[in-house]
DNA sequence: CCATTTTATCCGGCAGGCGGATAGATTATG
DNA sequence: CATAATCTATCCGCCTGCCGGATAAAATGG
C-alpha cells in the first residue's frame, strides 16, 4: 500500500455508515448509489455493519438503520469539545427564549456539520437533528455565513473545490455563487438561507445564521431554524437578529476567555 | 465471500476507532493490541481513519484521538431512541435533586453501553461520560443488574460468551460469578459496584444501579456515581436508593405508556 | 399485465491487503 | 550514563480476501 491511500474497503465502509446516519435509513441500492460502490459490493459492506451490530434491518422492510451501538465510534470525542462545552448553556438558554431550535455548526470539508443543537428540546420544529448531521454550503445560512468569513484564498480554494464533487451541477453551482453577496454578509453580520431545502422536511423551513469568533477568528456558524408560515424572513430578522447577535457574542467571549480551563 | 462473514479490514477499523474512543486516545502500539492485529496492520488502518478525518494526531505525541467528525457516523440513531427521550428528562430532575451524575445503560454483547448520562450536567464528577461509552458486566453496578434481571438461560450463555472472551481471566470469572448474588439483587431491586475500577478515575468512585422497566420487562439499568470519599456504600444506600427506586419507577412508566407517541 | 427496478447470489480473477522481518528512535532501568 | 526493552516506521514477497459483471428471481409501478 502507498503511504497515506487508505484502504479502500475502510473507506468505503465509511461512507455507506454515514449515507445512513445522513437519511435515517437507506435501502440496499440507495446505499450502493449513495456511497458509490456497485451492488455486490454495498451487499457485503451492509453484511459487516449488520455484523458489527452497527446497522440493523427495519422490520418487514428491506432498509437498514443505525443503532444505538453506533455511539461507540463517537463517544470519546465530547469530553473535549470546548465550542459545545461553552456554547451548550447559551443556546439552551435561548431556545427557552424564542422558543425556536438553534444549532453550532462548522465547516468540515465540503459540507457544514452541526456540533449542537436544541431541536430535541423545543416542541417548535418538525425534525430533530443531532450533532453529524450535514449541509451543503452553498444552500444553508450556515454555510454562506461560513464562506463569507473565510480568508479570500480559501473561498475560492473551497469554490474550486467543490465544483469537483460529483453530485454537484456545475451551472448550479455558478448561479449559487453569483448570488453570494459576501460583503453584504460580512457588513451586516448574518446569512439567511430561505426554504431550507437540505434537510428532512424540504422548504417548510428557513434559517438565520450569524457568527461565533475565537479571539477574532470565526470559528463557527449559530442558527435558528423557523417555520416558513410562522413569519416571513424579513420579519424574523426584525424580531430576532438582535438577540441572536447578543448571544453569539457572549459565547464568543467565553470561547475566547479562561472560562473552559481547569 | 462466505455469507454473513464480514469484510476482514472493515472489522477491524471499526475494532480501532472504538479502542480509541473507549480510551480517549491511544499509542500506534496500543491500537495494535486493543484491536488485536499486527503492527503494520494497525499502522495502515490508522492512515485510512486519518485519511477519513475521523481520527487526528495529537500535537506533539504520537497518540491518535477522535476528532468531531467521528458524530457523522452515529447522528442517524439518535432522533428515534425512545429510552433517551423518556428518561432524559427524568435523569436531569435526578442530578439536580442529588448532585451526583446518573447514567443510564444497557447491555450490548458482552458489555454494558451507556444510553444517556448527565456527567456534563455535575460538577460532581471527576471525567465525563458519554452514550457509547462501555463497561464490563461482572464490575460495574449496572452489569450485574442486567444479569441478575436476565432469563436464567439467558445469563448461563452470557456467562459462557464471557468466558470466551480473550482478555479475560477465567480464574477471575468463576470468582466475580461466585460473588454474583443474583437472589438478593432480585429481592433487594439494585446492585451495586464498590470502587468503580473500569472508568477513566478507578477506585475513586461507587455506584448503586437500580432497574428501568418496559411493560414488566427489564429494558435499562440507572445508575447513581458517587466519590468514595464522600461517603460510604451503606450511608449512600440509605441516603438515596428510595429516591433512584422513586425516579426509575417513573421512567419505567414512561416507557411502558404512550407518553413518546404524537 | 407488463416493463422496470431492486434484490440476491455466483464465481473467476487479481491486486489490495497482509504480516514477519528489519532498522532506527525512544524510553525505562540499573 | 550505558544498556536493555519497547515503540515506531517501513519494506516487500505472498496469497486470499475482496472485487464486480453477469444472471435470475422478486418486487414495484404504471
Amino acid at each position: 500500500m502507498e503511504k497515506g491511500v487508505p484502504i479502500r474497503s475502510i473507506s468505503r465502509s465509511i461512507a455507506a455508515l454515514k449515507a445512513i446516519n445522513e437519511k435515517g435509513s437507506l435501502s440496499m441500492m440507495e446505499i450502493s448509489r449513495a456511497s458509490r460502490v456497485p451492488y455486490p459490493t454495498a451487499c457485503r459492506i451492509v453484511q459487516t455493519l449488520l455484523y458489527e451490530g452497527l446497522i440493523e434491518q427495519e422490520p418487514s422492510r428491506k432498509r437498514y438503520r443505525a443503532t444505538a451501538l453506533v455511539q461507540t465510534l463517537s463517544h470519546g470525542f465530547q469530553h473535549r469539545d470546548k465550542l459545545v462545552s461553552c456554547a451548550r448553556p447559551h443556546i439552551m438558554d435561548l431556545t427557552r427564549e424564542v422558543g425556536w431550535p438553534i444549532s453550532i455548526a462548522i465547516r468540515v470539508g465540503r459540507r457544514m456539520m452541526l456540533r449542537d443543537s436544541t431541536h430535541s428540546s423545543t416542541a417548535l420544529t418538525f425534525e430533530n437533528y443531532y450533532p453529524g448531521f450535514t449541509l451543503p454550503i452553498l444552500d444553508s445560512a450556515s454555510g454562506k455565513l461560513s464562506l463569507a468569513f473565510a480568508a479570500d484564498e480559501e473561498r475560492e480554494m473551497l469554490l474550486g473545490w467543490m465544483s469537483e464533487m460529483p453530485e454537484v451541477d456545475l451551472d448550479y453551482l455558478r448561479s449559487a455563487q453569483a448570488g453570494l453577496d459576501v460583503e453584504k454578509i460580512r457588513r451586516d453580520g448574518y446569512a439567511v438561507q430561505g426554504r431550507n431545502h437540505y434537510n428532512r422536511t424540504p422548504g417548510k423551513t428557513s434559517s438565520i445564521a450569524v457568527p461565533i469568533f475565537n479571539d477574532g477568528e470565526f470559528e463557527a456558524a449559530m442558527t435558528m431554524v423557523f417555520f416558513v408560515n410562522a413569519m416571513k424572513l424579513d420579519a424574523a430578522l426584525d424580531r430576532y437578529l438582535p438577540t441572536l447577535k447578543r448571544y453569539a457574542a457572549a459565547i464568543s467571549s467565553d470561547l475566547s476567555g479562561d472560562g473552559g480551563r481547569a
